[in-house]
DNA sequence: CACATTTATGACCATTTGGTAACAAATTTG
DNA sequence: CAAATTTGTTACCAAATGGTCATAAATGTG
């Protein structure tokens, strides 16, 4: 009846855990693009031979999209706990978007802006993948955003579908403006700026 | 004396215009990215052999930089017009920015962003001509904020190099976002409300 | 212990990659 | 016309690419 756990201990057992194969995929992926990255490279970092790579992803196409959503997964679980920190909305809203700041100044780039720029018009699996979880990020902001404008705490006449909106595509550009600066601490302001003109 | 036309007219003459392959090379470099490129794409796109590429124009890097120059030059003449047509340097601002969404949404996104997403962080030499145009442009724009503020247009009380380090980061979002949306109306919208909100 | 089953390894493969060199064609100069 | 010079074309190259396959190793099952 289990579908999902099918896994009978027969067989030479895994040398390898696939969370952390995965992590280094995501990794090299994440800093050397899909075309940038070779077979060789993922061996490198995987420790693994691309026979077994192979085996247990299938190609680098099906790797490259199991790598890129578990790099979704692990990050909105890294930084989604920010915004439940606070009582105010707002400031819920600011630690969200500063854990998500920090996040893409420390990886040097968001592994999701970088798969839309390279791969969305070409891709239309990856392209999916990527409106799907922009989707319901954007819904997250919205809700945050909503929950502000009730308690005060924006003063801005606007949808807050549409201040989401904002914030969504400021923080693309972050990801990739974060790629350009040595200085990150103007990149640090943008947000702050604003969300201070909705105040 | 005339260092850059050192040009005699010796030997066979060239079977084509530059500026027509650097054209070719652009677009194609901007639409695959450098790594999604080969060099049979390049002759493909332009016509001409590898051979006749490496003669003119140096190795596959050189040419890409020559090319992402070329895009870095004619993009912004094609849109820098557009802030000179009002009065207003609030009307200037958003006929440039309205020129700069259009162009962005035409070509399904901008190369200087698509290369730095792709190439600053291991290219330096891409990564400093990025840099360079990144602040004629912030300058651009803040002298235009600058006056905008000066008439009264803009309210916020924010320094003009701040808020327009606001928009470049919006305008990069734009680029990266742009590439994964069919219905553009919404993309539209962004730079409207950041404008709106500094009123 | 033999067998079935799964994983790990290394050899192998055709194709593509960026890049070079030799040679032919076209032009100016003398 | 001959020499010099530059461009166009083709053949060629070593290395890397993504991907497969046969085989060896390691486990549970009968």
């Amino acid at each position: 009846m289990n579908v999902v756990e099918e896994q009978k201990n027969v067989g030479r057992p895994r040398g390898f855990e696939e969370d952390r194969v995965l992590d280094a995929v995501m990794n090299t992926f994440w800093n050397q693009g899909y075309e940038g990255t070779s077979l060789k490279d993922l061996c490198t970092a995987t420790g693994l031979h691309k026979g077994s790579l192979y085996q247990a992803f299938g190609d680098k196409h099906q790797l490259f999209l199991k790598a890129l959503d578990y790099y979704m997964d692990q990050s909105f679980k890294d930084v989604a706990a920010s915004a439940y920190l606070h009582d105010s909305p707002m400031e819920n809203l600011r630690s969200l978007l500063d854990a998500i700041t920090a996040k893409c100044i420390e990886g040097d780039g968001c592994m999701v802006v970088n798969s839309l720029v390279e791969m969305a018009p070409h891709d239309e699996e990856v392209k999916q993948m990527i409106d799907k979880s922009y989707a319901m990020k954007q819904r997250f902001l919205t809700d945050l955003i909503d929950k502000a404008q009730r308690a005060g705490e924006i003063t801005i006449q606007q949808e807050p579908v549409r201040l989401a909106a904002v914030l969504m595509v400021t923080l693309a550009g972050l990801a990739a403006a974060v790629k350009g600066f040595s200085n990150t601490e103007s990149i640090r302001h943008v947000l702050d700026d604003v969300l201070n003109s909705w105040v």
